[in-house]
DNA sequence: CCTTAATGTAGACATTGTCCACTATTGGCA
DNA sequence: TGCCAATAGTGGACAATGTCTACATTAAGG
């Protein structure tokens, strides 16, 4: 308790902060299509979702629901994602990856792997394993 | 490889999201003082380091520099922390925390782990402690 | 000395976050 | 059926952060 908790938000806020610059020096390779780290997130959770009603994709990311409105169009308006209103709920509107968006994401988890792999170099394949699925169960990640 | 890391991404975002909020609906505590989570990240810093120089504590949390300045500076104005120049280095201006600022760091540390406590409560705290030391010896933490 | 690197500061602008109001639909309930 | 609260999404306004460039000061080393 006390003390471990605090060191471990430090931890984890370092964590995200190597992985943005890491992705940022990997960038020009994915850089056409000027994605931010918000954009990235929510690809990346769309290829994990399939076709989410927004608010289903708003909760998952944790973000603000107005502040996803104008991701998703911005997406949209770059041809990587497709809204499309729900048929049996005429309130949602449906966020899918386009083939596009699709072939996007593919590289993004590429680079996203590697500068994973790079910062977590000092532990072991098996200690990686242990980390995501200790925070997946924490999170209870679905 | 591939898919397992790019999930890590997801999942360390996650966190730091549900910390965000978590933090948040805890705020009214200390709000009178309007830390952001910036400022909340750099005093939890400061107290794990003493005194370092802006440029190294800006390192450590892994910030912009000229940000940093102008955060040190919003923290200086609300007297959590205080400059003053370095003896040996005419360049380098030493960030501490004030007196208050300590006072500060206990309530907020406090908030931030039972907040984590929260987060964490699906796993034991045996695993707490493997996820805290695996992402140390990650990010060589120190 | 003189050049180069390191430390901070400042300005300008883009991105993201947050809050609040508003519309349209749904679902329950009298 | 008709009313009412809750849900999903949009939009506006503003705050907070991030990013990039330029600049001043001091250190260090030839």
């Amino acid at each position: 308790m006390t003390m471990q908790d605090t060191e471990l938000a430090l931890l984890v806020d370092r964590f995200m902060r190597q992985i943005h610059f890491g992705l940022q020096s990997k960038a020009p390779t994915f850089d056409t299509e000027k994605v931010g780290p918000g954009g990235g997130v929510i690809l990346l959770t769309l290829a994990d979702m399939g076709c989410p009603g927004l608010h289903e994709l708003t909760q998952r990311v944790a973000r603000d629901k107005s502040q996803m409105t104008r991701m998703i169009r911005s997406l949209e308006t770059k041809g990587l994602v497709a809204r499309k209103p729900s048929l049996v709920d005429a309130r949602v509107t449906l966020v899918c990856l386009t083939t596009e968006g699709e072939a996007f994401v593919k590289v993004l988890q590429q680079a996203v792997a590697e500068t994973i792999d790079d910062i977590l170099a000092p532990i072991s394949n098996a200690e990686k394993r242990t980390l995501g699925a200790l925070l997946a169960r924490a999170l209870h990640s679905g």
